[in-house]
RNA sequence: GGAGGGAUGGCGGAGCGGCCAAACGCACCAGACUGUAAAUCUGACGCCCGAAAGGGCUACGUAGGUUCGAAUCCUACUCCCUCCA
């Protein structure tokens, strides 16, 4: 059964970047064999994000279709480290570390793509009997023209940065991932171009038919201005809680709604054509629609009680102002002598009732200091039960204590 | 192998003997406004003592030295960069 233009256009337009080769990849799609997906890992990190997840939701997509994934993980080079001259020392990662992170990756991985339809291959399988035959072998493919024909490279090179040349070896190494397990389509954001035809290349070579570059867009971060990324700390991970997930995406910018509603979730683009309309026209306020987003970002990860969970914290904290339901407690216990031991997660302290509020904010450890403590004090960012503290802290059995925007505390009273 | 330049707080970047816990910008935090948007305004932004004034302790690549006093001068070391060969 011939797949509908509807459906053709949905995988290879809405969020994507660019396809190499567009047209023989929608051949091959209406031809219906099932294809053979590659996505990298690399173990140094673990955690998935929005960013990460626009391609898995292709992945899924096509899965949907009958292909099947292959996941490679990068464990190999992993192992080797990435000295890149740059000012991020990619660490060499024990195998023990390769392995742990790998499960935590898989384990998200899996919340977007299916299983059942996933091949799980480690790189290690191939490189860890490589010789250097083979490496001189696969070098002998390429030339240096070719290595500087990426933008990176030849900037470093022409500014007399220095290029590693282990670095130059990754490419080869990632378009001989695509020889090994046969790839017919890789994905990769827009940033891994290069790479990605290094492998069409490479299997041509060893008469292989070429892979299909599969590029999607970066998506921008919470900040609205720089790519997602853990290390700019702009991101929103799979596996945050849905309570964190829905109050990130509440706090986006709203020039991000529409982007994100396009790359991440299944709405219509009729229907987000419709809302950008109903927002430039004042008609509906953005929230609204950053609500649905949240809604259905929290959902696909988690489920739609969490999400409705994660609504519902949202306006009571958040737009009621009042505290949630479920506050993490802390006991205290008075020693007579107007002074209090509260028993918290880093051990016992001890503070005189009548301390001044931040020393027993420090106490409680809601303030990393109490320099700290004392500024959020005298920034009236403190509260005791909806009273904003100045002096000292009314502490009682069931006092709620409210720390800057989000940190809520109930003091328990241990009378034992 | 030779000549020169540089290493400052989360980042960028001033300072070049005391007034420097270190200008300024960004980020972060808090408050006001608000839609936990943007923009804007205010404050804070190493740690400890103090209600405060203020005091103390750490900090300007590492280790020493000069000086009443050093981020600032000297010596050695480490690392980075540029140019020449």
């Amino acid at each position: 059964m011939p797949l509908s233009e509807e459906t053709l256009n949905m995988v290879t337009q809405r969020g994507v970047a660019e396809i190499i080769d567009e047209n023989e990849f929608r051949r091959l799609l209406q031809k219906g064999d099932p294809l053979r997906l590659k996505m990298g890992f690399d173990p140094s990190s673990r955690d998935i994000h929005l960013g990460h997840v626009v391609g898995l939701r292709k992945l899924r997509q096509l899965q949907n279709l009958g292909h099947q994934v292959v996941l490679i993980v990068g464990d190999w080079t992993a192992q080797i480290g990435d000295p890149s001259g740059q000012s991020v020392t990619r660490p060499v990662l024990t195998h023990e570390d390769v392995i742990a992170n790998a499960e935590t990756y898989l384990r998200q991985f899996f919340k977007v793509v299916d299983e059942s339809r996933t091949e799980v291959i480690w790189q290690s399988e191939w490189y860890g009997k490589f010789t250097l035959t083979d490496v001189v072998k696969l070098t002998g493919s390429f030339t240096v023209a070719q290595m500087l024909a990426r933008d990176d490279f030849r900037k470093r090179f022409e500014q007399n940065r220095p290029i590693a040349i282990t670095e130059l070896l990754y490419p080869l190494l990632q378009a001989y991932d695509s020889v090994m397990v046969k790839a017919d389509v890789e994905f990769g954001g827009t940033d891994q171009k290069f790479n990605l035809l290094m492998g069409r290349e490479l299997q041509e070579l060893r008469g292989q038919r070429p892979q299909q570059c599969f590029m999607v867009p970066i998506l921008e971060g919470t900040d609205g201005v720089q790519k997602m990324s853990k290390s700019l700390g702009n991101y929103i991970g799979v596996d945050e809680a849905p309570q964190e997930q829905y109050g990130k995406v509440l706090s986006l910018p709203d020039n991000l709604i529409d982007s994100y509603f396009t790359l991440l979730t299944d709405t219509p683009l009729a229907d987000i054509q419709a809302m950008g309309e109903a927002m430039a026209s004042g008609a509906v306020n953005p929230m609204e629609y950053k609500k649905r987003l949240a809604r259905e970002i929290v959902e696909q990860f988690w489920s739609a009680d969490g999400a409705q969970a994660a609504q519902e914290h949202f306006e009571r904290t958040v737009q009621r102002r009042e505290a949630p339901e479920d506050i993490p407690t802390l006991r205290y216990a008075s020693t007579g002598k107007g002074a209090l031991t509260v028993f918290g997660d880093g051990g016992e302290s001890q503070v005189a009732s009548a301390a001044p509020a931040a020393d027993v904010i420090h106490a409680l450890g809601l303030a990393s200091s109490k320099a700290e403590a004392k500024r959020l004090v005298s920034q009236g960012a403190v509260e005791v039960d909806g009273v904003r503290v100045t002096d000292t802290l009314p502490i009682h059995d069931g006092a709620v204590v409210k720390v800057g925007k989000r940190k809520f505390v109930r003091l328990v009273e241990d009378k034992g």
